[in-house]
DNA sequence: CTATTGAACGATAATAATTATCCTCCTGTC
DNA sequence: GACAGGAGGATAATTATTATCGTTCAATAG
């Protein structure tokens, strides 16, 4: 946890107490927490601590490369009419959703079993990156 | 599209006027459009129709079989602190999100080229099912 | 074709999630 | 320890989504 710190120098960044304990909450979790439960998590330390302060330490944290957001396209609702089976081009910086036929991947095959007793349905796959338009410029 | 009607029928839903232009802005979408761009599109052909009947009948279609979200995880910010490159087991029901390591899949690979010109980055693999508690029974 | 009726619509309020604002305070540096 | 700028806290504002409720319309029986 005092990699924490080193990290934190290399950014830029002040390593206050907020941001310790927000990272360790994070950290420390396997449960891929939303915004609310770590505040809920990080108030047991810091009882004062602001929502907004979580917020911005995890958009801070992100930007900086040491944390993921589990889904790219987690902002607004977006819908598919097309029910065949397809996976999605997704684009990282303008959220553009393009399908592609399944066959440009080679099949998606389990290697043994699933931990717990999790029952699949079906595999998602996106491959994230960027689109034509946001490849090329700024302007999209 | 007179396709629709009989889907409406079997499903014992009325086959509205803002149902059927609803879906065919869907339908004859390639690019997985919010409700707000819906409700855009829709308007041009009732430009009375209000933003919240777009919201229901995306509902009604989703839980009809009619239309899929592109995520699952779209209601809530998710994050991951695991920067290792692993997939994920997402419940479909309780939204819980397990780690898996790669291993377990056979190698995402691409056949061919892209579309295009996306530059991919990454693939992102969601196995998506049920966990075990609600695998089992109603309480989660 | 008309009457009937429940489902669906439109308007809008309410809720939830996230971001912005602004003033105060603390971390990092000298 | 003093200083400056980034960071935190409180809260307002914005955005996304859902709920409410009175009115209207699609489906069906007569
Ligand atoms: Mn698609
Ligand atoms: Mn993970
Ligand atoms: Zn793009
Ligand atoms: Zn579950």
């Amino acid at each position: 946890m005092d990699m924490f710190r080193k990290r934190c120098k290399q950014l830029g960044l002040a390593c206050t107490h907020q941001r310790l304990i927000i990272y360790r909450a994070l950290a420390s979790s396997a449960s891929h927490p939303t915004p609310e439960a770590i505040y809920d998590q990080v108030r047991h330390e810091i009882p004062s601590i602001s929502l907004a302060t979580v917020y911005k330490n995890i958009k801070t944290f992100t930007e900086a490369g040491l944390l993921r957001e589990v889904s790219v396209l987690h902002d607004s609702l977006r819908l598919d009419a097309n029910l065949g089976n397809h996976h999605h081009l997704v684009c990282t910086r303008c959220k553009a959703v393009i399908d592609i036929p399944e066959e440009k991947l080679d099949p998606i095959r389990l290697r043994g079993k699933l931990p717990d007793g999790f029952v699949a349905d079906r595999f998602l796959v996106e491959i994230l990156g960027l689109c034509a338009a946001c490849a090329k410029g700024r302007t999209n």
